[in-house]
DNA sequence: TATTGTTATACTCTATAACTATA
DNA sequence: TATAGTTATAGAGTATAACAATA
């Protein structure tokens, strides 16, 4: 354990660390929710990048697939994401062919969002890859535990 | 429920969604830990503006409490933060003549870290702030679901 | 030769203002 | 008047390369 310090009087020379003490960063949820989800987005890349899909394309992209023809604004509130900065990744993943934009069926401001044949292929895999990926950590977490966490962090985000 | 798509065919006009079907991804631990960590630093930020604290500040600034003489390298170590990108914050910090740098005492090319008096004085009152955080969520999790969680959390980024 | 701290720099992510066309 | 999508742009966060001083 570290000295402690003496800052009413602070020594002329720095004292030396030899291990470093994190225990009370780590009694703070907020550091520990970020350290966790930092392992697991980690992961998540790796498994991802063979479908050249960053987490937020993953996202857009399965909830385009589990709800063809959501538009832009409904997309930007259920992530999180602000207007501006949704067109440029839709662009992308349509010069990609993955996802396509049509004219909304009652507002004709908006588009309706859908995935193409090859979106709807890619998507598949991913999805079942990101549901692997939550087995691969088993080795961590038993099932009943992750079961736990997850419906913790819900209640974190999610109160009621 | 939203129609099924039928990517085989797509439609030519666009269906419309009433309310968006997340339930795909509040399976992935991944969409999870984001989520809540998202939420807790949201309200961490409010609770330390008084302070003009980031919570970067607040972590650099807790461990050199803790661990007076940390140097930079250790600090970078501990938090996964890039040394130039360090710099700048300690820079900052230094300016506001909240941290100050201090010859290695038996490494010419390190500086060691310390508080100064105003320093330690704010980081009292800010790190009993966000431990009075965490009891605010107590509205939202029992002091017993509080533990778990972190308990979990701490399982997915350090296993073992 | 390797490491600490640093500068410069680039790239990504996020945020704000303002425009257009529809409602 | 308000909203969906868009453009332009600014700011924050994160990344790599390279250098001087010291180990």
């Amino acid at each position: 354990m570290p000295r402690p310090a003496a800052p009413s009087r602070p020594a002329p020379v720095a004292a030396a660390v030899e291990e470093v003490d994190t225990s009370f960063l780590e009694t703070l949820l907020g550091y520990n929710a970020r350290r966790a989800g930092l392992a697991v987005i980690d992961v998540f890349v790796q498994r991802m990048a063979p479908f050249q899909l960053k987490p937020v394309d993953f996202s857009v992209l399965s909830l385009v697939r589990h709800n063809p023809g959501i538009t832009s604004r409904q997309l930007c509130t259920a992530l999180g994401i602000l207007p501006p900065n949704l067109v440029g990744m839709i662009n992308a993943l349509e010069k990609r062919e993955l996802v396509e934009r049509r004219p909304h069926p009652r507002d004709g401001r908006a588009m309706g969002l859908h995935l193409t044949v090859p979106g709807e292929k890619l998507m598949r895999d991913a999805e079942r890859t990101a549901a692997e990926l939550e087995a691969a950590f088993a080795s961590r977490l038993t099932a009943t535990e992750l079961r736990t966490l997850i419906g913790l962090l819900k209640k974190v985000y999610r109160p009621g």
